[in-house]
DNA sequence: AGCACGCCGACT
DNA sequence: GTCGGCGTGCTC
């Protein structure tokens, strides 16, 4: 007799789970963690059990009466492992989002819908079941004997071995000598990319001094969070590699987060070139992946069969099971926050698995986020530094570059285009940095005025030159070029600022014999588009990358010694109190990239505020002096890292409700004396997706006071009609 | 998110 | 008189 009954979340923005009966087949494996098809409403959805629970002992027959029963269970096994989905829940509730939506982000696409979960691939195996009969072939001898060694066996790897082995396998199947059967294999990511063992350096004084703090927290099974400190070029991911081989050496698994793991390839193979010879497996989890090896390489997982995740964001909910620790690179990068949906942040979920998990969490930056350097000065981090950069190089000189005074040409100030010069005489690369991709940010026409718009989003339609089209950056809506003015009928539209395509073209102009390459999101979106423009960088095959902050990020590229910043007011000027922290490291990463061979590296930054402080900083390289300026500020104002902050948006196709809605709703919140309601104010891209958006945002000392408020926040759907969504934004990376 | 129920405009 | 618009509400 069933006694007991199922607690789903269901992949569904419900606000709590809800309970099924047990199937009558396969009721057994129903276990947390397991998947299932569950009837909702007059339909199927997939859910995930989170609990089994025994029903009542009073009235169990009424109770069983009112369930529903589980349709199917998906899975033979869990794909979460239970402390996994423990931690997904508490992050649901921290960010206030429904847990069955919180799960359907961490899973791999593809497992939250009831069709088109990626096929299980299967390969032929084959063992030997009796090798003392005599062969007569010598084909024959040899292939079993190969199999003898290496069973099991694949046939790509018979194939590999032998010209057509088919015939003769099949032959002494025949004989009974050898056995096939199908076995689930996996996609392997790495297919053709073979890398060679490295031997690990000696470290100097301060990796090892690092390495050695926290191997000592290793030893105690305690949540110890770090804060790796160490200046670009100063050898971070050495101090990884060492302290993961540390844990693996304990028979534990590594986790290892990087802002976007589909630009950092080098770092993939410096893992791998270190680890797997070893008898380590690595996986890898990031979007470049299809949906089947996602699916395959979070199975592996499962199964324990990889020691070392390395991923992106969503790696953060990677299923391990013997987890050792956690390393989140480039802890300060803005990628680790998900913009939309269930909008956590990847480095501070780190740090809660580590806590939950008991297990040390590494979070390594050459400038630290304001809020991990608080942290340290509070002491819930440890601060481990690496002051020096690896074989004492120098860092290279920055230079502002006043533009008001500039002589400029095709954006480019008479000394960037110097100092291009004496790079392409000297045969040394350069890179030059536009966060702006596209060939212009808008076409204009001379004659009245009018610019091209979204029709979706409050924005002008970026000019893309190449692709012939006018594209949105926030929406999907591309519409082509027109010969006339759609307003005065005129002939004159020009394309005005510069864009990324744009500079290249122009310096192909200038420069016309310099070999220049771009990078960008569309230079790079084909699959193995990145890693090509890499290795032609690599290989010396490019004089001048462009590029926008994608060329910020992971790159060790040995012989540039020059880098331009060609906008460095634009994330400046940006309307949000985080704007200084982000140039400041953009800059400070960027500088990094430049002089790492044994030439001395020079940066020029254009600006239009030479005065300004972040960039004084930035010239003199350092981080103390600008946390000094900026930390104050922040205190003052309350912000982060003094102070907590959520952001409501309130949003829909209606104007007149959302902004109604959004009133009402700041109005019953001002009641609250620990909170501070600022708004409802426009969102600074008011409309987008077609959707007109309004923010609330709230402010508090205490993270208390907030959940006490956001407690309250399923009672608020009583304020809005169907037509007007709330999306709650827990601590906001930006606020546009 | 789906999906159905329900209450107001332009059609045979 | 209906067909169907999408606003509203529920899903064990």
């Amino acid at each position: 007799m069933e006694t007991y009954y199922a607690e789903v979340a269901v992949l569904a923005p419900l606000p709590r789970t809800l309970s099924y009966r047990l199937p009558d087949k396969d009721g057994e494996r129903v276990a947390p963690g397991i998947r299932v098809k569950v009837p909702l409403g007059r339909r199927s959805a997939v859910g995930v059990v989170v609990a089994l629970k025994p029903f009542a002992v009073d009235d169990e027959a009424v109770q069983r009466e009112r369930l529903k029963a589980i349709d199917a269970v998906l899975d033979e096994m869990p794909l979460l492992p239970e402390r996994l989905l423990e931690f997904i829940e508490r992050a649901s509730r921290y960010y206030v989002h429904p847990l069955g939506l919180a799960l359907k982000t961490a899973l791999p696409a593809g497992l939250s819908s009831l069709k088109g979960a990626p096929k299980i691939r299967q390969t032929r195996v084959y063992r030997a079941t009796d090798s003392s009969v005599n062969l007569r072939g010598t084909l024959q001898q040899q292939i079993l004997s190969f199999i003898v060694q290496h069973q099991p066996v694949d046939l790509t790897q018979l194939r590999d071995q032998f010209t057509s082995p088919y015939p003769v396998l099949k032959r002494l199947e025949e004989l009974g000598v050898i056995c096939c059967d199908e076995q689930e294999s996996l996609r392997d990511p790495f297919v053709g990319c073979q890398v060679t063992a490295d031997q690990p350096p000696t470290l100097n004084e301060a990796q090892q001094s690092a390495v050695h703090s926290i191997a000592e927290g290793l030893d105690g099974g305690d949540f110890k969070p770090f804060l790796l400190h160490g200046i670009t070029g100063s050898g971070k991911t050495e101090v990884y590699l060492h302290s993961i081989a540390a844990v693996l050496a304990a028979d534990k698994q590594a986790l290892v987060l990087v802002p976007e793991i589909a630009l950092t390839p080098q770092l993939v193979a410096r893992f791998r070139a270190r680890f797997e010879q070893q008898g380590q497996r690595i996986g890898v989890l990031h979007s470049g992946l299809s949906a089947a090896e996602r699916y395959d390489m979070w199975r592996a997982i499962v199964r324990d069969e990889v020691t070392i995740v390395i991923g992106a964001r969503s790696a953060v909910f990677a299923p391990l099971t013997r987890l050792g620790m956690i390393v989140v690179d480039e802890e300060h990068d803005d990628s680790y926050k998900q913009g939309e949906g269930f909008r956590y942040q990847g480095r501070d979920m780190a740090l809660l698995r580590g806590q939950m998990e008991q297990v040390p969490v590494v979070l390594g930056s050459a400038t630290p986020s304001l809020t991990s350097y608080r942290r340290m000065q509070q002491g819930a981090l440890s601060e481990v530094s690496l002051p020096t950069r690896i074989g004492d190089r120098t860092l290279p000189e920055v230079r502002l570059i006043d533009m008001r005074e500039a002589e400029v040409e095709h954006g480019l100030s008479q000394e960037l285009i110097e100092a291009l010069q004496l790079r392409l005489e000297r045969g040394e690369q350069s890179l030059l940095l536009l966060n702006r991709r596209g060939f212009s940010p808008y076409l204009l026409c001379r004659d009245c005025g009018a610019s091209f718009r979204c029709p979706n989003c409050d924005i002008t339609l970026t000019w893309h030159r190449q692709a012939g089209a006018l594209r949105c950056h926030y929406c999907d809506y591309v519409e082509p070029p027109q010969e006339l003015c759609p307003r005065c009928g005129g002939a004159a539209i020009e394309p005005e600022g510069m864009g990324t395509e744009r500079l290249a073209a122009e310096l192909q102009e200038r420069f016309p014999e310099a070999r220049i390459a771009r990078m960008d999101r569309d230079s790079t979106a084909a699959k193995g588009a990145q890693q090509q423009l890499v290795s032609r960088m690599e290989a010396g095959e490019v004089d001048i990358l462009v590029g926008t902050q994608m060329i910020a990020k992971g790159h060790d590229f040995g012989a540039v010694t020059l880098v331009g910043i060609l906008d460095a007011d634009a994330a400046l000027n940006f309307p949000d109190f985080r704007a200084a922290e982000r140039s400041f490291s953009l800059l400070a990463q960027v500088a990094g990239r430049a002089g790492r061979g044994d030439v001395r590296g020079e940066v020029l930054v254009q600006t239009y505020a030479p005065d300004s402080p972040v960039l004084e900083c930035a010239v003199t390289h350092d981080y103390k002096h600008f946390v000094e300026l900026e930390l104050p500020m922040r205190q003052l104002l309350v912000y982060p890292p003094y102070g907590y902050l959520v952001n409501l948006v309130v949003s829909g196709l209606d104007r007149p409700a959302v902004e109604g809605c959004a009133r009402r709703l700041a109005e019953r919140l001002m009641a609250a004396q620990d909170v501070e309601v600022l708004g409802p104010a426009p969102c600074p891209l008011f409309r987008l997706r077609n959707r007109y958006r309004v923010q609330i945002l709230l402010k508090a000392s205490t993270r208390a006071a907030l959940r006490h408020m956001l407690n309250e926040s399923p009672q608020w759907r009583s304020i809005f009609p169907a037509t007007v969504s709330l999306a709650i934004d827990v601590d906001p990376a930006d606020m546009m």
